[in-house]
DNA sequence: GATATCGTACTCGGATATACATTGTCCGAGTGGTGACGG
DNA sequence: CCGTCACCACTCGGACAATGTATATCCGAGTACGATATC
């Protein structure tokens, strides 16, 4: 059970997004650039969040993608979410309900669902605690000066 | 992100050995039939939960599997972790090495990396706070005494 | 009748095919900018 | 000199191939039980 490296690509994607200032935004091109990544595919990836909403993309030249909403809402959960649907990650086939000593109440989920239910509820709190403002400040705080003009150069480039 | 179904069908297959005096098992086949399952397959998914230490088998004529330590010591958590392995389901790549602006700080997690950690953290714990006891419990609880007689007439065909 | 031995049936274990999902790439659709042309 | 039109470069979007993982199956290895022959 291992998640799509997509969604650890368009998670920094989006974190840059987000230090942008409002209404800017780059091409898939220039995200992909900007971690080595393969651009077809990262476009790819951009596509499934701007499906969800997430952010708007812009055709032309001089578009691109953009945050379609505050940073401070959107949450890691949504990212995921975009990426890897909203399908949980144990499906319940109810097995229980075949064989020869099939189980009797098929309203309820059943037990072990309910656990796998529960759990995963838990885990999805987590990533929707956290917006990408909060992992953009973390990063801002973090980035030592040298970084930072490295950043608004490389910026800069892309911007024009 | 999907979760094997074998991890769904080997809890059903060891909330059923939960479900038996201790000590007593049942052969791969047995534990298929009980969910009209693929025998060949559960097989293989019982061989994975005894390199584990989940279960015990038995070779030979009235073989079989069985647990290999009491139900209450047995969590939800063992079962996903002997089919599913212990690799977290977020791997960071570190692409923020990568790329023109490369981050600093590489002996710390990124920030993105750390909430998903605690994510997963919390979804483990809840897996883990279940046990085998207390899943057969809950379902002997619900069980008819019509369940149960078929049930207890099964077993004594499989038993012998 | 008791005991040792062989054979047989049963079960697990790993090696081997197959199907499906994820990964990766490409070309067409759409759009804004730019330059040329005409008024 | 200004406005309009056509062209071009740029970007997204979805359709199409390649790869990897999960699914599914089969045959060999090992073991207990039972039958048989011998003492």
């Amino acid at each position: 059970m291992k998640m799509s490296e997509g969604v650890e690509w368009t998670a920094h994607a989006c974190t840059l997004l987000a230090a942008l200032p409002p209404g800017v935004g780059l091409p898939a091109a220039a995200l992909a650039e900007f971690h080595y990544l393969a651009p077809a595919y990262m476009a790819k990836h951009m596509q499934a969040l701007a499906r969800a909403g997430v952010v708007e993309s812009v055709r032309g030249a001089g578009g691109g993608y953009r945050l379609a909403k505050p940073a401070s809402e959107i949450t890691l959960w949504e990212i995921v979410e975009a990426i890897e649907g909203v399908e949980p990650t144990f499906r319940c086939t109810e097995i229980r309900a075949q064989g020869p000593c099939p189980g009797s109440d098929f309203r309820k989920p059943c037990e072990i669902t309910s656990v796998f239910r529960k759990a995963e509820t838990a885990w999805r709190a987590e990533l929707k605690s956290v917006s990408l403002a909060d992992i953009a400040a973390e990063v801002g705080r973090k980035a030592t000066p040298a970084r930072r003009a490295q950043l608004t150069q490389w910026l800069q480039e892309q911007l024009g």
